[in-house]
DNA sequence: CTGAAAGCGCTTACAG
DNA sequence: CTGAAAGCGCTTACAG
């Protein structure tokens, strides 16, 4: 017996099927499928209803691929991000994502920390259509943009968050990084130390300056010495802190209380402290600066200076999306400094 | 004076120099320039020489919607994380990043805690072409792959970490939950425990599940009790410590230890106890889960159970590579699992 | 080793 | 409101 052979692929195993199906199922062009999907006010309802349902019966999702390179347009934006494994940016970055999706856009992530980064590739994501536009939370890479700019690349939408940099004309959002680190040493002067010191970000950082400035403004205000072998080089982390912890404890004549630039570098340093019988606040005060999550729950919970990251990573989102829409309204500022605020919980005290 | 007039724009301000460009520069034709970009050695050396110049002098860098559009992939794959903001999802993320980004792909983040997440449209990634595959950390999405295969969507490359499922048959990169609770366990045992606690990750989850397994088992084996009123419900964050740490205190025979099922339950326990006067260890023994950074630093020093997050990002996104390569070999096990460690820090002593 | 030509799957003025 | 047609910027068999 001879079964009646079909030369056609059975439909259900049919690839991906492309807007042409839909056409031809619904009976009318490519044009209209098109802006049925896209702009279905323009479409009548009769057809709407036709392709719609053509839509469903085929499975038809429409290739962006395609599409992107039709619109000139990727759809994604790129968040360049200084440490993805500090929770500080990563909860940036969660509110960054969250309104960009929000806003139909997908993120990618770039970390400069990571060994196979390499900071003169990342922009060829803004310069090969890959992305629409980046958002820079780490302020090293101001020089990179500045090398493209004088090799006559036209600029993308770019905004700079938390880290900043004044070499270029990006908008940026982020905290008064000064005045937090004043409104902390001035916690510990309301609490009557004089002898303050001071554990600093990583060297060459806009965020150390700002902080390490604000440190030295508010004790000069206050007539305090500033003494450069309380004032300890660091980083971030928290190994810094247990660094600076062990140079502390050496000292002959110690300060009574520190303002850390980081959370993490004031765990580490009470951290360390602590396993050398060195109690907090009862020996030193501590102030953090940051307020991530842990920071109300370490042992004890820690004074310090909030920012309010999702506000941040939120703000950063849209002016980015008003940027790459060229929608900027005039009530819109270039630089948006967000508020910081003083938690004051158990690492500070006054002094003995 | 009439200066004379150029309708020609200047090349300098041109638009983005296409493959076009570049093959008239060069005097050959955008097959030449694109293979010599691609394949460079199908093309003689001095054709060669003259298109890379031609490359130099355009500026020219390849627009990848149009790369992919015709190549038929992305580039990119997304990354499917349960909580951003937490440290030990993040620095997964990171290492698949790192090893992602080697590879020349690019990665896209959804967080599936975002208020913006929408269950039934992340998928669409891997149906409308603007993913070539996943990578997923959050089990419960299980269901939705399931949902898409039984509509008769073509499988994409799907990799499961950290969390699995065993109603599909994607490959996944874990560790042994069941044995590292019983490790965690055995560990107060030892120490002269029992009266041994738990507190769960949340409910109708995979991890939940084996480590309350894990912990029960190593009861049973010891011939211990196990008493539900000392296993209380919870889910990863420092928040469920702290209830946990409250129905504790409650308890009018309590545990002398506790097994968290994260690190930031316990931190939540250890901290809310704190503060109510209770020591840890002294009073209580806590073991926490996964080893976050920061465990090392608390205080006291967690002891807790080590994941291996670097290698686990390393090896889901190795994996997934080879899937979208269609390179899988033999040694690749379909379920990988990856080995924990018992670290003991000073968060575990003798009951008194 | 190289080029002419087709085509990836959409979108969008343009004309009717 | 709808369709025919051009085109987004590449890549890749195919032929020579």
């Amino acid at each position: 017996m001879v079964e009646k052979i079909n030369l056609e692929p059975p439909a259900v195993i049919r690839n991906r099927p492309k807007i042409q199906d839909v056409a031809r199922v619904a009976g009318v062009s490519t044009a209209t499928v098109s802006r049925t999907l896209s702009k279905p006010e323009a479409v009548s309802k009769a057809t709407r209803d036709m392709v719609l349902e053509a839509v469903q019966a085929t499975g038809y999702r429409a290739d962006h691929a395609a599409r992107n390179l039709r619109r000139r347009r990727s759809g994604a934006i790129v968040v360049l991000v200084p440490n993805l494994g500090n929770p500080f940016f990563s909860q940036i970055l969660a509110a960054i994502e969250n309104t960009m999706s929000a806003a139909g856009y997908s993120v990618l992530i770039a970390d400069t920390m990571q060994p196979q980064f390499r900071k003169q590739q990342i922009l060829e994501h803004l310069h090969n259509n890959s992305a629409d536009g980046m958002i820079v939370l780490d302020g090293s890479m101001a020089e990179e943009f500045l090398r493209s700019e004088t090799a006559g690349i036209a600029a993308s939408p770019v905004v700079f968050a938390c880290e900043w940099t004044d070499k270029l004309r990006y908008p940026s959002v982020r905290i008064d990084n000064h005045s937090g680190a004043a409104m902390a040493v001035r916690h510990l002067i309301d609490l009557g130390h004089c002898k303050i010191g001071h554990i600093a970000g990583p060297a060459h950082n806009v965020l150390t300056t700002a902080r390490r400035e604000g440190f030295k403004a508010e004790l000069k205000a206050s007539g305090l010495k500033i003494r450069s072998e309380w004032d300890f080089d660091g980083d971030f982390s928290i190994e810094a802190g247990i660094q600076a912890a062990q140079s502390w404890f050496d000292l002959d004549n110690r300060p009574t209380a520190m303002f850390c630039a980081s959370d993490e570098i004031a765990f580490g340093f009470i951290s360390e402290l602590n396993s050398r019988g060195i109690r907090v606040p009862d020996d030193v005060s501590v102030v953090g600066f940051d307020d991530i999550d842990i920071a109300r729950h370490f042992i004890p919970p820690l004074t310090t200076i909030h920012q309010p990251r999702n506000d941040m990573g939120e703000m950063a989102a849209r002016k980015l999306l008003a940027n790459i829409l060229g929608v900027a309204s005039a009530d819109q500022q270039d630089k948006l400094l967000l508020p910081v605020e003083l938690i004051v919980r158990k690492s500070t005290a006054a002094p003995k």
